[in-house]
RNA sequence: GGUCCGAUAGCUCAGUCGGUAGAGCAAAUGGCUUUUAACCAUUGGGUCCCAGGUUCGAGUCCUGGUCGGAUCACCA
């Protein structure tokens, strides 16, 4: 196949050709235009970043105080000049600043803002009182060399700056420039930055642009792109914080593995060529996790991807990621009990609080309801009965399931379709499996954990059957997990969470493609996929 | 896979009944030594997603396609 040029990757135009001007122009001035370092540090020398110096305190308390002078002033009034000049002997008196940024407006007169991708600092540059640092050799530009670097800055590009900070008459404080190293150029332009990116398709297949104009941009709804992201980091730092806490272990068990087994679902077939043999992107880590409960990890715990060739929706993506754990001589009551203080706990790390807007209903995670599946299809005070497990669940997922706004969990699925989860003491048709809706969606599915080696090679023997019927999607036989069970499993409950789809709930949005950074979409036409097989050694 | 909706300048969007392709931001040029999304003036910038069709004439109407979104089915 044929390499793409640059330009068709780039695809010049108006924009791009005076970019790419202003890069060469600068390459005559100050040498190499993407230097490898720009040493930052501030005040106490611990503030690297635009929002790490905005936070420390002797900068923090002037904003505060300048913040509080503006509120008292009119419209159009400017803060009084002795406060200002107060504020500035303060400043001025804590020494030098060295801080870099993104260029979030093009350079207009004598100001510009600098990004971190989080907060945004003014910089100011006195014509004819600032030098330029040439990145070739150690020398400096002064003007009016350095007022045309300046001037060749664009929107977008990075910059490093050395100066004292001051307020400025309108009571902004900002960074007065004394020296200036160009960092690195932006060719493409930036996004609109009223309103950043919002072509749904452009947001997805280029984050990083998306993320580019939702930090700069001055209107959006909600969460930013970015505000979405980390409030994921967040929700996934705290449980694994809370499962740790809690004696839990995390480990990584095989991606691509032989048999695509522990869940109902298709997988994804690769191959792997030096044993010629055919692999499977894994499903559920599920069997994995419960041989290590045989081999005596009691709390244990996987938070990492699992793959599904079915359907791409709302709330579906091919691959998406998942928490399972699993404890040693706990069962699917004990189990709920603890999923649900570990979702309060992050939900209020996350967020903080534990009701939550998510569009337009209030959800509160302080309390979960618990009904049994045969309840919940019933009308109030009558149970009913009589209903095959293909009718009960039928009428649940059609009827019962979107009407699951709080968090719920639904208890006593037929055992028929729980293949590996333990029966009920009380009745031998029901296992002791729950899942967790919010939101009419499912969010966490948990369960007793078979441990008969025999029940449970019965239980395979039985899916085999349904597939050989026709059913894709029935669990395939692992031999090897039948063989680890039969060296002893003590009784256990375990769980699955969808990270993303608890995002979703958090951050109000409606997509699963919007709480994953890169979700799967169609390849670009302009660049086909990789041949991979010219690549194979023959 | 079914149904509905969408694609116009780098970005955000208008475009009436089928009659010369528009605005704001961004860009270029000039001015400006403290501006707060948008300083002032001037200028440039279009395969109206693609391919057909109807028409004197198509961004606009029709058919097919591509890509995307919503929704239903399947699924977690």
């Amino acid at each position: 196949m044929s390499i793409p040029s640059f330009e068709d990757i780039i695809e010049p135009n108006d924009q791009t050709a005076a970019r790419a001007e202003h890069l060469e122009k600068l390459r005559e001035l100050v040498g190499n235009v993407y230097p490898n370092k720009f040493s930052r540090s501030a005040l106490s020398g611990d503030e690297d970043t635009v929002t790490a110096l905005k936070q420390w305190d002797a900068v923090a308390s002037i904003e505060a105080e300048m913040a509080d002078v503006k509120s008292k002033l009119g419209e159009g009034e400017r803060p009084p000049a002795e406060v200002k000049d107060d504020m500035n002997e303060r400043l001025r008196a804590l020494g030098t600043v060295r801080i870099a940024g993104r260029l979030t407006t093009p350079p207009r007169g004598n100001f510009v803002h600098l990004t971190d991708g989080i907060s945004k600092l003014q910089v100011y540059c006195k014509k004819g009182a600032f030098s330029v640092v040439r990145n070739d050799i150690q020398d400096l530009l002064d003007f009016p060399d350095s007022w045309t670097v300046w001037q060749l800055l664009d929107h977008g590009d990075f910059i490093g700056v050395e100066g004292y900070l001051f307020v400025t008459n309108t009571g902004e404080v900002s960074v007065h420039i004394e020296k200036l190293q160009f960092l690195a150029k932006a060719l493409l332009p930036m996004p609109d930055k009223m309103h950043g990116i919002e072509d749904p398709e452009i947001k997805q297949r280029r984050r990083y642009v998306d993320l580019i104009g939702s930090s700069l941009a001055v209107e959006h709804d909600g969460l930013t792109t970015r505000e979405v992201f980390e409030r994921r980091a967040k929700l996934i730092s705290s449980i694994r914080r809370y499962l740790e806490d809690h004696g839990y272990i995390e480990v990584e068990t095989p991606m691509l593995t032989p048999k695509a087994t522990g869940a109902a679902a298709k997988p994804f077939k690769t191959h792997h060529n030096a044993l010629d043999i055919d692999l499977y992107a894994r499903i559920a880590p599920e069997l994995y996790l419960k041989r290590l409960v045989v081999g005596g990890f009691e709390k244990v715990y996987e938070l990492n991807r699992n793959f599904r060739n079915e359907g791409i929706s709302y709330k579906h993506n091919p691959e998406f990621t998942m928490l399972e754990f699993y404890c040693a001589y706990m069962d699917v009551n004990g189990m709920m009990d603890f999923c649900e203080k570990m979702l309060q706990e992050s939900v209020q790390k996350a967020t903080g609080g534990l009701v939550i807007e998510y569009e337009g209903n209030k959800i509160d995670f302080s309390n979960f309801r618990r009904i049994s599946m045969a309840e919940a299809v019933s009308e109030p005070g009558a149970i009913a009965t009589g209903l095959s497990d293909s009718d009960l669940l039928e009428k649940f997922e059609n009827d019962v399931e979107h009407t699951l706004i709080q968090p719920t969990f639904i208890v006593d699925f037929p055992k028929s379709i729980s293949p590996l989860s333990k029966a009920s003491p009380e009745n031998p048709q029901i296992a002791e499996r729950f899942e967790l809706f919010i939101n009419g969606m499912e969010v966490a599915n948990g369960f007793s954990e078979l441990n008969d080696p025999k029940e449970q090679y019965d239980r395979f023997v039985d899916q085999m059957a349904q597939r050989e019927k026709g059913d894709e999607e029935a669990m395939v036989l692992d031999e090897d997990y039948v063989r680890a069970l039969s060296y002893g499993m003590p009784p256990a409950a375990g769980i699955g969470i969808g990270i993303d789809r608890l995002t979703m709930l958090l951050t109000n949005k409606h997509s699963i493609r919007d709480v994953i950074l890169f979700p799967h979409m169609r390849p670009e036409k302009q660049f086909a996929t990789e041949d991979t097989d010219s690549t194979e050694e023959s």
